[in-house]
DNA sequence: TCACAATATACCGCTTGCCGAATATGCCGT
DNA sequence: ACGGCATATTCGGCAAGCGGTATATTGTGA
């Protein structure tokens, strides 16, 4: 992938969002609408676009659709994740998405549904 | 600038190899078109874009427009444009425009004409 | 097999940014 | 004042991506 391929998958709020969240671990759509606040239809779109240009995989998991960054990373993707890491501390948006995924994740026990599963897990 | 603002400014190739050519100090629109061999309205319009973005900033000197990277700069502006010159290293493009800015860079003496002076220096 | 839950896709109107061609602006030397 | 150079802007057409609504798909469990 291209350099100026990773920053027009960046380029966008949404997409931004979605990828910063990604950074704890693999996520299922509906805990995308849950923790972004944003209708499912947008959700899924963004993912679509993402997945299309390799930005992030898909697992399908009984009803529910895991996305999690590429497992293999180049190391230009490798170094723009961590700055984008660094960059989304500074804003409050990228915080409070942040603090409502904690919550999300937390409020699952050790019977976690697939759609929380950690990286690794299988289906 | 919010940090969305940042990607999009580098989710294009020109806008990119324009910047990318700014992390070596100024330089004016002339020289733009000689390194990245595109017309000039073309190199014109995204430095207008840039600049309407704040991620550039211009000065006059007589007939050229001298262009420059923010003299302030944010955190995130700062972790992005390092990453953005670890990247580009990479990538063949990068290198040749770089090549060929060192060369244009090479060509004028110390009577350098006022569209390849170094930062600091007055019109 | 049926109904439902989770997710994806199709459609539409809209905005933004691209490109190239033409033209305008601003500054200089004569 | 004029002609020329460097740069900027305007215009028209085009493609990509967004937003929302409606609908389709896929898997599950009864």
């Amino acid at each position: 992938m291209e350099l100026v391929q990773i920053y027009e998958c960046l380029c966008d709020r949404t997409r931004l969002r979605i990828l910063h969240l990604l950074l704890n671990g693999p996520l299922c759509v509906c805990h995308f609408q849950e923790v972004l606040r944003e209708p499912q239809v947008k959700i899924s779109k963004r993912l679509a676009y993402l997945k299309s240009k390799k930005m992030v995989e898909a697992e399908r998991c009984a009803n529910w659709m895991i996305y999690q960054l590429p497992t293999k990373r180049s190391a230009q993707l490798k170094a723009n994740l961590a700055c984008l890491q660094d960059c989304a501390q500074e804003e409050r948006i990228f915080r409070e998405d942040a603090g409502r995924l904690k919550k999300v994740r937390a409020s699952f026990g050790t019977d976690t549904p697939a759609c929380v599963r950690e990286p690794g897990a299988t289906c």
